[in-house]
Formats: structure tokens, C-alpha cells, sequence
DNA sequence: TGATATATGTCATAGTATAACATATCAACC
DNA sequence: GGTTGATATGTTATACTATGACATATATCA
């Protein structure tokens, strides 16, 4: 449930050890693993921030894995689709999942002055708004929780409680 | 609390009503309801649906109030910012407020099969994510809340509960 | 080894949104 | 009533985001 994403941490490990979740979890569900998959998936842990679809392919095709929209696209897809990485709406932009391995329903603080980008495990989503769902009739598959606001490190020090 | 969106209404008052609410807002708040941005309000709750800033534009430039695009975007960021409007980030879509009367953040369902949406005004991004955000010291000032699924009348009938 | 599904390379185009600048209108005050 | 500053509109151009379509290649498995 704490969100991460604002405080620092092992990043070299953290990388490391998401690809090979992931590895495994594609393994385990008979899922290709691409080398344009990997590195798609590397490059947005690299950063540990939000990167536009043209950001990667920037990445992609400096690397000479791929120099049309299609091939960052399709990545892309590959791994939203099967919850490696979260699209965050409101930045047309895709982000690593923090919590790789849980099934989850994504929540995140989107700094607006820095675009930094924490992801907050939750099922907030299917706690309250489910009950008004529910009322009406209406089967919630998926939902998308993004907040807005100013990030610790970007709050003026008098403002913090 | 109660979402509206997929029941039937009394769809004649509820534009004239809304218009009228808004007219008295801006009024108030020193705004300008121009022509445009009137119209552009109108033509969001003739279809009480989401509709794509180059579809309101479409209708705007078919009754002569302007065929370029910054006229429709102007005309939405104006009733967005004063929350007249709603933006559906998911579908990249314009929608009128359910609630036009009342500071609320706001949810929407999304059917998935028929694109009708139904907004529920509620605090929930305030309320448990709120929690987390103050742990972190991260600061929200506005949330962003879409569930997608199916609506009502798309369910299968024998999945109802 | 052949059949099927899945993934990639590539070109073309569709859909969404904003920058920039000139002109016009509004609101308030002298 | 005219001046000033803020706000709104008209218009051109362009940037950013995303997908359709089709040919080729690779993987999987009977």
C-alpha cells in the first residue's frame, strides 16, 4: 500500500530484479519475452518516470532496435496488456510497474511540477466506487486512479504539515 | 452520490437547466459565457455523452461558430477549468457536468461496449488515497477517477446479480 | 516437416492538441 | 467618451499521439 517512487533506493538492483520477475512470469505463462520487450521495459526502469511512446522509440531506435511507432507501440501494448507496465492517462505517457509480481489495480501521484510519478498499490477503485457501481447496475473490469498535486520534494518546506 | 448516465431523464429541462446554472455561475464569478463557449456546453448535453473535441468542432463548424481547433479547445479548457465540463482522459473525450452546481471530484463509469458514461460525484480520490498522499507528503489537488466495464444495459442479463 | 499462431519491419495515415501572432471585444477607470 | 489593460477570437502552421494494413519472419507444436 506505501507508495514509492519519491525517495531514493537500490536502484541498480531494482532493475535487475524486475526483469527477472518478469522473465519468469512470461515463462510461467508461455509469453515471448522479446528483446525489444526487455529493453522497452528497461528503459522505462531506467528512468523510473513517465516516457511518451516517442521517448522510448527515441531510446529504441538509437539502440537499433526499431525506428517506426508501431514497434514501441506494440511493446508497449505487450506490457500494459499483461500489467508490467501502467499507461497514466492524464500524460499519454507509460511507466514500470512497481509492484510486478501482485495482481493490483494501480493508483498514482503524479507531480505536476516535476512529473515524478509514484505508484501506490491499491483496490481503491474497487472499494468504494464499486459500491455505487454495483447500485447501478454496472460491472467495473478495470479502473484508473491518478492524483495530481505536488510531490514532497516540491511542496514549499512551510506548507508540509 | 447516485450516478445518473444510465437511466432516461427529462432530457429537455436538464439542458435548460444546466445552461441556465451555468449562465448564473459566470455571472457571479465575473466569467464570460461567450456564444462559443455556450454552445460548446449545449452541444455536450444534447448527447450526454463523451465527445472528442474534433466531433464538437465538427458541430460548431457546421453552424458557422468556427472551423479551426483552437476554437473548440479554447472554448473546452475554458468549461473544464471552471469544471462546467469534464475531461475523460481515458477516451480523450469531453463530457458535461452531471453536477454542474457543486465542487466535487468527479468518477466515471465507462461502458467498454456502448462508450455511454455515467458520472458519480464523490470525494474518493480525497478520501482513502488520501491517506497514502499525506504519508508520503505529496499534496493532491485534483484526482482523476475512471472504472470501465459494463453498463447495464450491456450486461449479459443473466450476469446481474 | 508442415501448420498455425505469434512477432517484426515498414509505409502510410488518422486522431489529438498546442504555439504563435494578429485582431477584436470587454471592463473599468479617468 | 476615450484610454488602458485584460480577455477572447480568427487563423495558420505544426507538434504530438496512435493505429491500419500488409509483407516477412520466427516460434510452437502436432
Amino acid at each position: 500500500m506505501a507508495p514509492i517512487g519519491f525517495a531514493s533506493h537500490d536502484h541498480n538492483s531494482c532493475i535487475a530484479d524486475a526483469v527477472k520477475s518478469v522473465d519468469a512470469a512470461c515463462a510461467a505463462s508461455g509469453l515471448q519475452f522479446t528483446p525489444v520487450r526487455k529493453r522497452v521495459f528497461e528503459i522505462l526502469l531506467e528512468e523510473h518516470r513517465a516516457l511518451g511512446a516517442y521517448e522510448v522509440l527515441d531510446r529504441l531506435r538509437s539502440e537499433g532496435l526499431g525506428s517506426q511507432p508501431p514497434v514501441a507501440y506494440r511493446a508497449l501494448d505487450f506490457l500494459t496488456k499483461h500489467g508490467f507496465v501502467h499507461k497514466i492517462e492524464r500524460l499519454n505517457a507509460f511507466i514500470a510497474c512497481a509492484h510486478p509480481t501482485e495482481k493490483h489495480t494501480p493508483a498514482f501521484l503524479i507531480c505536476r511540477k516535476c512529473s515524478a510519478v509514484a505508484e501506490a498499490e491499491t483496490d481503491i477503485a474497487q472499494g468504494r466506487l464499486a459500491g455505487i457501481a454495483a447500485d447501478t447496475g454496472f460491472a467495473i473490469e478495470r479502473a484508473i486512479l491518478e492524483a495530481e498535486g505536488l510531490c514532497p520534494n516540491c511542496r514549499p518546506s512551510d506548507e508540509k504539515a
